[in-house]
DNA sequence: GTCTATAAAGGGATAGAC
DNA sequence: GTCTATCCCTTTATAGAC
């Protein structure tokens, strides 16, 4: 049990590494810097964090934790599928904005086949899975209208778009990150635009052939949502 | 001037490298063990690769170069659509199914915004230039037919499905990689079906929507490749 | 030009004493 | 919990042999 004062500690070494990234960027940061600048000894930072790149996560992860809820009241007010999907990618695409140069540490072992941190990993399954249920929830109120391929699919590809938005946030420098702000308008508007065709009937073939092939590289979650009727 | 002498030891630690990283893997093995699997000093080593990473690089190189011919030769004689893109897509995850171990120790580089071998680094802007020509090559036929923002988009979404595929088949651990393989089989009856309808009327409007997007984003090549009546 | 030998700077991570 | 001491690593550097 944690007492109040490790968690102080804790929570200053945290502190530390996160000015220090900010300042230098995590590389040129060693953790001798870290447990330096938090007055404490190199052992005693590793008492708290196993590595380094542990800080961050344990960073991305309370930056996860405090989103969710804001999201989920966020949602529940939106009205349009536009606002809706605004809200899925703007919160977290705003974490990056802020903080690119810390949380893109992190972009070097989500692409790692070797990594714990992998985004195919097992570690990870739980934040992919909870990922893909926040973008289906974005999209609920369509998916009734959708045919039973395209209600498996959305979710996951929503999901895949975002791991994009995010490669391409991490690599924008322009100020403010003006750039990934205008292709996430563009890509909204095109969503809330298409995401409604995919209940025309030209659609539900390429819709299956895409499930199956998502199928045959077990890329989709097992279980179909199971459409009941009412 | 290189002499026939430093090209084989040259060689010799390249060679030395695969073999180790092969065994037990990139991280695993250190340039000491390089140096001393080659029977070299640990100076020697450097001498010919400035880093570690170099020697992966210098791998991936010579694949390249090897298979760059190779298609060409292969591209003329193909016949089909599905014939060409099989042709483009297949000859680079051929090298990884070989040598998934050690070209996975580059992965964590290509996302990495910090880096110069990072996939949108000017470092690699010719590789990733060449590479979208070649699915242009690959297309060249079919182009004719379909509306600009179809001719300016297809090559480099080519290349983007095939750097999914990569990651894919990176983090593929199904035997002789299996999985890419029934997903390439797929994916390539997918794209000969819906390349021509993109020359479909109701496509163009959607089509106009994601070049601009693209464009918002610089994400495409700038000059729209000229399109001339004979 | 091609190496050997050796050292040292600086890093991540760990062991074991206190 | 916190410390010191230590290990092994990558990389750079140097002095000199062939």
């Amino acid at each position: 049990m944690p007492t109040a004062k490790s968690e102080r500690t804790r929570q200053l070494v945290l502190d530390t590494a996160l000015r220090l990234f900010r300042e230098r960027g995590f590389d040129a940061t060693s953790m001798r810097d870290i447990a330096e600048g938090a007055g404490l000894s190199l052992g005693a930072a590793y008492y708290y964090f196993p590595s380094k790149e542990a800080i961050v996560l344990a960073y991305y992860a309370s930056l996860e934790e405090r989103t969710r809820a804001d999201e989920e009241r966020a949602l529940a007010e939106a009205r349009t599928l536009r606002e809706r999907l605004a809200i899925a990618y703007g919160r977290k695409l705003a974490a990056v904005r802020r903080d690119r140069r810390v949380l893109g540490a992190l972009v070097r072992y989500v692409a790692d086949p070797e990594s714990p941190l992998s985004l195919f990993s097992k570690e990870t399954a739980e934040t992919r899975a909870a990922a893909i249920a926040g973008f289906r929830h974005a999209v609920e109120p369509e998916l009734a209208a959708l045919p039973p391929a395209a209600q498996r699919l959305l979710p996951p590809v929503l999901w895949a778009i975002y791991l994009a938005l995010l490669l391409y946030a991490f690599h924008d420098r322009s100020r403010g990150q003006a750039r990934t702000a205008a292709l996430v308008e563009q890509l909204l508007d095109l969503l809330a635009a298409t995401i409604p065709m995919l209940a025309l009937p030209f659609a539900a073939p390429i819709l299956e052939r895409v499930a199956a092939a998502a199928d045959a590289a077990a890329l989709l979650p097992p279980p179909p949502p199971a459409p009941r009727r009412r």
